[in-house]
DNA sequence: TTTTGGCAAAGTGTATACACTATTTTGGAT
DNA sequence: ATCCAAAATAGTGTATACACTTTGCCAAAA
């Protein structure tokens, strides 16, 4: 393919991404480069670069000389990602009400609405990402862009969490959380903001069966 | 290079870390793929996993067609760094506390002790990577492994920004401030150790000049 | 003198070729 | 039939080739 323009492996990886999170590839199973590259219409070379990039992400595992693979997270490396996002948010709540303008606040409770949209329509995977937005809009809002990276990082790889170990009942009330927290934002209640997150946070976590559903099969 | 280990990558990676780390490539810096090929003795192709690996840890900045350069992070970058890393380590050191045992404790005093070794004798690069493992070393005894790679990930960003926007008289006194935030875990002091925490990161970002001293050029 | 057009050199982007490693299959011996 | 070895197969690791883009340079026109 000649000339194509640059941005076809973040095509790729954003496809790949999608295919993970959105469960059409097991973790576990083996990502062949050849299969890929041929499905992709490109070379091996533009796969290696997005499943390194993936790798990067924690999405995919690489295994030297083995190939590549989806993750699957052990409940040990959950509990640590969930741990981390405890600290980071809690953190970037109380950045957020000490610094907090109404206009921020509006374009969260904007976001709210958006969720509500989601939620109301039965839309799953646009509620989903929705959801998982919440927080690095509170990232974005707050100007800082290094946390809001950090942050989407961090939540792609507990969107593959979530769906490796998501119990039957899973969190439904993450929206109706969200509006909470945001009232207490708006009301500068500190300590109830940061309770709120903190239980949110652990609320989504022990939404999961801490303990794996499946082994998850090496073969698809 | 014929069957060469697969750690090649990872030698090039360590390699340009370090010359970006202790000021031999500037920022803003131009790094040719041939050229670092030939001085490696390998082909672009290690070249080029090295340098997307490098930018994706923002050392290394890469412009579509145009190549990779030496990050110049930007003053507003800088902050927000500092800012996300106390965000993350008021918690650290909150969880820290929260769940120390005796043995962590000694293994911190051990560090600080590694730490006293190095400043006496006046080994300024291992002093460095010593100040910058204290808080790595937390994240390790704690267990969490996510933890731990978030914070290196975050301190070679801080070796990056401190070179490019060191004063004078910077940071000597880092050395104390660990003795004193560890003199406060043991203790369980957790007030005070996140009060010492905060104010340690603070003083480290404190010591560097808020205004780039140089606007570094673009070629060397 | 300044600007513009285009050519040449340098460098990046992608594909492909080949070397090496892991895995599976096959064919024989027990 | 079962197990092991060795060849065949599939797949990854690295190098190289070639296409395309950027950039610097020089000349010609305004």
């Amino acid at each position: 393919m000649r000339g194509m323009d640059s941005t076809t492996t973040g095509f790729i990886v954003e496809t790949l991404t999608r295919s993970i999170v959105e469960h059409r590839l097991q973790p576990g199973s083996k990502l062949v480069e050849q299969t890929l590259a041929d499905q992709f219409g490109v070379s091996r070379t533009l796969i290696r670069q997005a499943l390194f990039k993936l790798s990067q992400n924690r999405l995919v595992r690489m295994e030297p000389a083995r190939g590549a693979f989806v993750a699957a997270p052990s409940v040990a490396e959950a509990k640590q990602v969930f741990a981390v996002r405890r600290m980071l948010e809690a953190g970037m709540t109380q950045a957020f009400i000490r610094q907090a303008t109404g206009e921020q606040i509006n374009a969260l409770k904007d976001h709210i609405a958006e969720e509500e949209a989601a939620v109301l329509r039965g839309d799953v995977p646009g509620r989903t990402v929705l959801l998982g937005d919440f927080h690095v809009r509170m990232a974005q809002l707050m100007g800082n862009e290094v946390l809001a990276h950090l942050l989407m990082d961090l939540l792609s790889r507990c969107a593959l969490i979530t769906l490796m170990y998501q119990s039957a009942g899973a969190a439904e009330h993450s929206h109706e959380e969200h509006r909470a927290i945001v009232k207490a934002l708006e009301a500068s209640d500190e300590a109830r903001a940061l309770l709120l997150m903190d239980e949110h946070l652990r609320n989504v976590e022990a939404s999961l069966t801490l303990a794996p559903l499946a082994p998850a099969p090496s073969k698809p």
